[in-house]
DNA sequence: ACTAGGTGTCCACATATGTGGACAAAAGGG
DNA sequence: CCCTTTTGTCCACATATGTGGACACCTAGT
């Protein structure tokens, strides 16, 4: 079941965060198509609770700092290594696409942290954007770095849609694919979620917990570069961790080094 | 009407931010006072939207940067002047006491920035934090930059509760608090919304928005010295924002100076 | 292997909640 | 100045929502 309100906060907030400037009432309720007495009702108790505010008298409401002062404290609790965020910008400048990390989370891979590619027509994700693991390239890395019984208990769930033409359609065909990722050390995928969207993802162990580093963009860009950025990924992430980051399975990847 | 479910989410974001470390379902449920079941709505909610995740399996929940992201945004549209957050940092030195600044906000006066004392005692507030606006010195100060109407406006609504030995109990203790201040060039409070807290506040206004700074600390250390903190502050504001700032009612701040 | 205690998940019903509509007050236009 | 529009606010009822309890699963300890 899904919290209607407690979904109605979070849109709200994404709703400030888009428009970033103070909001009526009256504005509010008519770009969420929410009743203006409903609006009435959420936006007092953020009110009440110091999270909103009227800037100036009949001037709108706008989200007060407390959002961030909160989020600061959450955040510095759980930090991303800076190697790892050191890592991200290096690749960023070095392929000119997007680049994210993702973690495992059920059955999707949650964003945790996306630097944008500069081009022009590129791929953007948001930091809190889900995909499904079992089949994206960045969700296959995360998968590479469990146990033989937690990916087939996700596999065993796994319910297969055709996002795009090269979405895999059935569990043997994602064990393959994990299976040669582990091998060559690197994953790939192509149309598989995101039509048009191609990627390459490495996983990475940090303090014992899996993510997984991709850099993506128009298939029509990066398709023909796989194994380069690959090895490019490979060869930075030696740089920002030294080898001790790998996990067991991924030896292998070495094979990719010159 | 408070909204339960948006007021949950509230709940739970300051309890992340307080914890700092994954919790488990049964874990928050136990902490939030609510039923399992609920709990476990309110959580997928969130997972749902990439608000939450599980940064290792059976290893509980904890909020992602998705916060962080968003909380930047809004706060990037429409930051606090850095001036006004020198001006803090400065008088946070100067005082050793508690520094905050405060905006109107209805029949409230809400924190928007604040600098902790480093005394051992010391006044504790957070950001987002309201204070009842005719009561506190740091909302005499927002009005005293607010027309006759809007003032006589907040004052019809106003209730008098008494919190402390300080506060003022009629509409006349109010006016005249706000004379005297306007008079003076800055607002005291003694005991008057938290008992044994002691404070001076000015107002500032910045882009045509009208705030207060407050220096406050436990009363027995800052009732002695109110006239030299206030021309501390006073002179503190010119350093940052020459005399350009001042509302018009303000003039008579010159008065404090040498 | 089996139990005990822990986890997350699901559903039907009672109850707490959202909402249409009516209101007052302020702002804007002629 | 009056009239119109738009603002925020309030309430009673119908309806959408939270929740107790039962369940399946997993882990740890005997």
């Amino acid at each position: 079941m899904i919290v209607r309100q407690a979904a109605n906060v979070l849109d709200l907030l994404e709703y400030f965060s888009g428009i970033q400037r103070p909001a009526s009432l009256a504005q509010i309720s008519k770009d969420m198509g929410w009743p203006r007495s409903s609006t009435f009702n959420l936006i007092s108790t953020l009110i009440k609770r110091g999270f909103l505010y009227e800037p100036k008298p009949r001037g709108g409401f706008y989200p007060t700092p407390r959002w961030l002062a909160l989020a600061n404290e959450i955040a510095a609790a759980n930090p991303l290594p800076t190697q790892a965020v050191d890592l991200m910008q290096d690749l960023a400048e070095l392929s000119g696409e997007t680049v994210w990390l993702a973690a495992p989370n059920g059955q999707q891979a949650v964003i945790l942290a996306v630097i944008q590619s500069t081009h022009a027509i590129r791929y953007t994700a948001d930091v809190g954007k889900q995909v499904p693991i079992h089949l994206t390239a960045s969700g296959q890395a995360t998968m590479s770095q469990m146990s033989r019984q937690q990916v087939s208990a996700i596999l065993k769930k796994a319910t297969f849609t055709q996002y795009g033409d090269g979405t895999p359609m059935s569990v043997p065909e994602v064990e393959e694919a994990i299976a040669d990722g582990l091998q060559q050390g690197w994953f790939s995928s192509a149309s598989a979620y995101s039509q048009d969207l191609g990627g390459v993802s490495v996983p990475l162990t940090i303090d014992g917990l899996h993510y997984s580093i991709t850099v993506a963009g128009p298939l029509f860009r990066v398709e023909h570069q796989m194994p380069e950025t690959a090895l490019q990924m490979h060869l930075a992430i030696k740089r920002h961790f030294g080898s001790s980051y790998m996990h067991d399975n991924l030896s292998n990847l070495h094979a990719l080094s010159p």
